[in-house]
DNA sequence: GTGTATATCTCGGGG
DNA sequence: CCCCGAGGTATACAC
């Protein structure tokens, strides 16, 4: 990695054109062959950045970088500040937990606490709009198709919606049900869910992960 | 700025949680108080992060960033590699152009040339769901609802047939109909939309600018 | 490779 | 404040 902190100005010419004006900021070169440059403001944020495949060049204070879909990065360096590279090897990389897929995991296997008997049919259920986050039938044999969100918004919904319609054509399946189902549900996807005949249901998710799955109470 | 180079481990609680294994690492601290910590790849992303606002705090090797809203990042520093400070006063920021704010406004220029005679009657036209990019009238008075996007792909038909669904309980507007403006519109999109009766258009960016005012072509 | 959905998305604008 | 939409979104994953 390389710590390049000078006075320079900035041309970016690729999916859309983008100029800096002379001002003092870090340049990160990193080992994957990565740009950024960096003000001390808009958080992690670079100003512009190169990602990876791409080559730099550097001659005359003046670093070109380029892709081989024809981005190209400018920089003129005016004055040089400090200058430095260090090794920092291979990084172990980041472990998470929290996300979409561990709610996905916590509600597939406890599908039943999601009310009316419900057995699931499969995760990721395919259709050719994309996969549905899991397939289900209820205790009387009827489609429930379910939606998980961290957080339920109008767009989600529209995702069941599209989702449903699809599988609807399939005659085994046909009338489905829809299940919106998130940490938190916002107003107006409640709204526009339920004016569409899909049921909303929010979870927790420190109680999923904390219940084991029997004794599980969702609401 | 200050640039903390210096094998550590993190953790992070909050949204979610993440986890770093000791490493050495890139931790910068910016003025506008936040806080990034990079390895030598994932290109201009950080592998954890903090936004302002937020505290930090430092004693005996940790490092403890925590936000009003609960979240907190602790870095645990084992070794200090460099540990350097920069002053890089105010930047004066990114200029672009290319971007659909832009492409918008040139098509708001030249309505006349999305055909049918439109004539616009305004940018951003509000409804309760969000504002229309565009609302036109056609040469039968008809209201023309347009949407523009750089990439029109199925969730920008979607947003389209939301604003249409909403002004068309306007006595003074219904019945409308949906035009999806974009530079490229994917193949998915196009059908979708033709199922819903929304009308596609691909524009050129380069002709729209190059093109003045008069003698304009668009398709 | 294309297409789809996720993200600690981040960021900016308007009510 | 929240809500909404854009992003050079980037990134992972399925087909």
């Amino acid at each position: 990695m390389r710590l390049l902190v000078a006075q320079c100005s900035v041309a970016y010419e690729g999916r859309l054109g983008a100029r800096l004006a002379p001002a003092v900021r870090l340049v990160v070169f990193k080992a994957d062959g990565s740009v950024a440059i960096h003000s001390d403001a808009k958080a992690y944020k670079p100003l512009n950045w190169m990602n990876p495949p791409c080559t730099v060049t550097e001659a005359d204070g003046q670093i070109t970088v380029a892709t081989p879909k024809g981005e190209r990065l400018v920089i003129e360096v005016h004055e040089v500040v400090s200058d430095q590279r260090f090794d920092l090897g291979d990084d172990p990389g980041l472990e998470k937990d929290g996300v979409e897929a561990e709610l996905q995991q916590l509600i597939a296997a406890r599908v039943e606490a999601l009310g009316s008997g419900l057995r699931l049919v499969r995760r990721e259920y395919p259709t050719d709009l994309g996969p549905v986050d899991l397939l289900c039938r209820d205790a009387d044999g009827n489609a429930v198709v379910v939606e998980i969100k961290r957080v339920g918004e109008i767009a989600g919904v529209e995702q069941l919606l599209r989702y449903q319609e699809r599988l609807d054509r399939d005659g085994t399946l046909a009338p489905t049900r829809g299940l919106f189902v998130a940490t938190r549900i916002k107003p107006q996807a409640r709204v526009f869910a339920e004016s569409r005949g899909v049921a909303c249901l929010e979870v927790d998710l420190e109680e999923l992960r904390g219940t084991a799955p029997p004794d599980l109470r969702l609401f």
